[in-house]
DNA sequence: GCGACAG
DNA sequence: ATCTTGTCGC
């Protein structure tokens, strides 16, 4: 994927990733002015899930992403890469841990997908970059968070049922996300815009994405290669 | 100093 | 995130 239609095409913001929490937190509070958070004008006709697999201790990981087709939501294709984590896990910092092997994930596409869902933040971060903003952004793709739990904001008890949510709001009083309830009566899943789409429409296409379990098929998908490619590699 | 804290 | 078997329930 580094053709017309590539995602290589479209690269764009690079910096290095390797640098300090203190210049990654500034890099993040520049970046996060750039994010366009307007409304999808079309379903996506592909959403892609990201994910990464990594052993308790040991900084050898497999990154996956496998794109599913809309709303079929049937495999369509996947990139797997393995290779080295080199930043530590650190509430914030996500993306300078997991960013460099996804990217190298998403670069290895031959078709740029409509949306990637990414298992964490979006815009719902202390400084308004979670790993789907970073991502997204620096590669052009359209891309929601949807996270497990919760890094930034708070939110209500949303309704019991499948689809219920309510808003998550930062500390300024703004609204960076929402808890959404993806079954009736499970642990709702916290999802945020990421870049180029709006939350409305992160909502929509994540409970799309989720018909039958709480986590979104993309991702899923992503989680369950990412561990069999890591396990048949051997790395642990 | 204390609590919170994506994966 | 990862470590791990069975087990309760629709």
């Amino acid at each position: 994927m580094n053709g017309p239609s590539g995602v290589g095409r479209a690269l764009s913001l690079r910096h290095p990733w390797s640098l300090s929490p203190a210049e990654a937190a500034a890099l993040q509070r520049a970046l996060r002015r750039r994010l366009s958070l307007r409304p999808m004008r079309h379903p996506p006709r592909t959403i892609a899930g990201a994910d990464i697999s990594v052993p308790r201790f040991g900084r050898r990981a497999v990154a996956a992403v496998v794109v599913l087709s809309f709303p079929d939501l049937e495999v369509v294709e996947e990139s797997l890469v393995a290779g080295e984590l080199r930043f530590p896990y650190i509430p914030g910092f996500l993306s300078f841990r997991e960013g460099p092997l996804l990217e190298e994930a998403l670069l290895g596409l031959a078709r740029k997908p409509g949306l990637v869902l990414f298992d964490g933040q979006g815009i719902a971060h202390p400084r308004g970059l979670g790993i789907a903003s970073h991502l997204g952004l620096r590669l052009g793709l359209r891309a929601a968070g949807c996270a497990k739990s919760r890094l930034w904001g708070e939110e209500t008890e949303p309704p019991r049922a499948r689809g219920g949510w309510t808003p998550l709001w930062a500390p300024g009083g703004e609204v960076v996300g929402a808890a959404l309830r993806t079954r009736a009566g499970v642990k709702p899943v916290y999802v945020s815009p990421g870049h180029g789409i709006d939350l409305e429409g992160a909502i929509a296409w994540t409970l799309a994405a989720a018909p039958r379990f709480r986590v979104p098929e993309p991702i899923r998908a992503a989680h369950a290669r990412a561990n069999e490619e890591r396990r048949r590699l051997g790395i642990h």
